[in-house]
RNA sequence: CGGGGUGUGGCCCAGUAGUCUAAGGCGCUGCGUUCGGGACGCAGAGAUCGAGGGUGCGAAUCCCUCCACCCCGACCA
């Protein structure tokens, strides 16, 4: 991608209402604009985070046995009817609206609803279970309180699953399964999530929450500190804490009695208190709305059962945010690779022919290599500026060719997140991309 | 929904003891000079001062009502 024909600009100026520094960053180096509270439009390069997000959780989706498909984001109020959500608490977070003939609807903000009658017009049998499908969807809840950028919105992209079972046992050991599958999508995404015990909130009491521990989070999570996550976060006590013996005790602080410096229920060590964001979590629904739906199956014996179901959510964008309110620095956003909108940006530093056509020579190279850049061609910049652009969009590898290093016929290779650059002939350049010439 | 704060060109803002050509910076357009950490000169364009109402000869500025945005809390898959 050229970067002068970028749609979107970065701003100098930090916008004047925001606080978070998900808000900020991403507003600046172009990747979103916000429309309203809570509602955002991801421009060219956010959308491109987006989707390595998206795909990221599509594929750890599809490897547990997810089949994917796509719900109405518009619903009939008859559905939400039969579970009793459209009053309550439909009326609070639900927008609803009349159409023709007074006929009354509302937007998705979650899909049980919706689902579990689809799947009782597939599902008969036990011989169908289980059987596990998700969608990636806008879902919109009248917040009482947006905030934060992209943390709590009103109108935010999530991956919904759903597991429909005949056995207990089932249920339980997708759960796990799903658990599991969570970790490692938020490890590929640079998030190092704590496991947290939660209440249900009105899906049920069965519920685990993915909590990243940062300072813009809004929940606040109790961890006993010999969490085996928890010293997986923090490297240091990670060196003093002995791998054996570790714990695995956490709970939001919404349904514990301890507190800070209280003991541990498991293991008795020390439970400290936590600011945290939920970027995921997971529920075992059993029968709540299967029951609703009379989604039955026939046993082996031949006799009706209720599926037991569990549903499992992650936020897309509140996911990007969290990244990152993670990972920046002053200076800027600093990507992790998996989910950086280019793989490296290249910046030709002046406007010297030369500098100019060995930047070309190494964008076509790179493209025809596989590998994804954003090439800075842009005139009449100064290199500060193009240098001070490029920290703030975040590309975690960037490229400089300038008049110093094509006179050694090279280019430097920085990290983002370090200083000094690497010194590459540029003959030797797509291969340290991870690309290759043919 | 309670409390606090803020609304002035695309962006950041000055101006709020009332005087009408609303200041400056960024960005934008044109010309020239610059070119390794947010360059410079000259010339330009761009504003229903959040909205509605009111009081004045006169309102960005005073009064009333409303709206939006941000923060704290309540709430929250």
């Amino acid at each position: 991608m050229l970067q002068s024909k970028l749609f979107s600009k970065t701003v100098r100026e930090v916008p004047a209402d925001e606080s978070s520094v998900n808000a900020k960053l991403l507003l600046r180096a172009g990747f979103v604009d916000k429309l309203m509270a809570g509602v955002y439009s991801f421009l060219p390069l956010g959308l491109r985070v987006l989707k390595k997000i998206e795909c990221v959780i599509r594929e750890e989706m599809d490897r547990i046995g997810g089949q994917e498909l796509l719900l109405p984001a518009m619903h009939p109020k008859e559905n939400w009817e039969k579970t009793g959500r459209w009053k309550d608490p439909g009326r609070e977070v639900m927008f609803q609206f009349a159409g023709r003939g007074d006929r009354e609807y509302g937007l998705g903000w979650t899909h049980e609803e919706i689902i579990t009658p689809l799947v009782k017009k597939f599902v008969h049998s036990y011989k169908d279970l289980p059987i596990a499908l998700y969608q990636i969807q806008a879902k919109f809840r009248d917040e009482p309180r947006a905030k934060s950028g992209l943390l709590r919105g009103r109108e935010f992209l999530m991956k919904d699953l759903y597991s429909f079972h005949l056995e207990e046992s089932d249920l339980d050991e997708f759960y796990n399964t799903v658990s599991l599958a969570y970790r490692k999508i938020f490890e590929r995404l640079g998030l190092k999530a704590l496991v947290v015990e939660a209440s249900g909130g009105t899906f049920s009491k069965y519920s685990h929450e993915f909590q990243v521990l940062t300072p813009a989070g809004e929940d606040i999570v109790m961890v006993c500190e010999n969490n085996r996550d928890f010293v997986a976060i923090n490297k240091e006590s990670a060196r003093k804490t002995s791998l054996k013996n570790l714990c695995d005790f956490a709970q939001n602080r919404e349904i514990t009695d301890l507190e800070a410096g209280g003991k541990c229920p498991k293991c008795g060590k020390p439970v400290h208190a936590e600011r945290a964001i939920e970027v995921g979590n997971i529920f075992k629904l059993k029968t709540k709305y299967s029951q609703a739906f009379n989604l039955a199956v026939k046993d082996a014996g031949g006799k009706d059962r209720l599926a037991l179901m569990g549903c499992y959510g992650i936020g897309l964008g509140r996911a990007m945010g969290s990244i990152v309110e993670v990972h920046h620095d002053e200076r800027g956003i600093i990507w992790p690779e998996t989910v950086a909108p280019f793989g490296v940006h290249l910046v030709a530093l002046q406007e010297d022919i030369q500098v100019r056509n060995a930047a070309k020579k190494l964008y076509e190279a790179l493209q025809k290599a596989g590998v994804e850049v954003l090439y800075d061609d842009c005139e009449n910049i100064s290199a500060g500026e193009k240098l001070n652009d490029a920290d703030l969009i975040g590309i975690p590898a960037r490229l400089i060719v300038s008049e110093k290093s094509i006179g050694a016929d090279s280019a430097e290779l920085k990290k983002r997140a370090e200083n000094t650059p690497q010194i590459l002939k540029l003959k030797d350049v797509v291969k340290a991309l991870g690309g290759s010439m043919d």
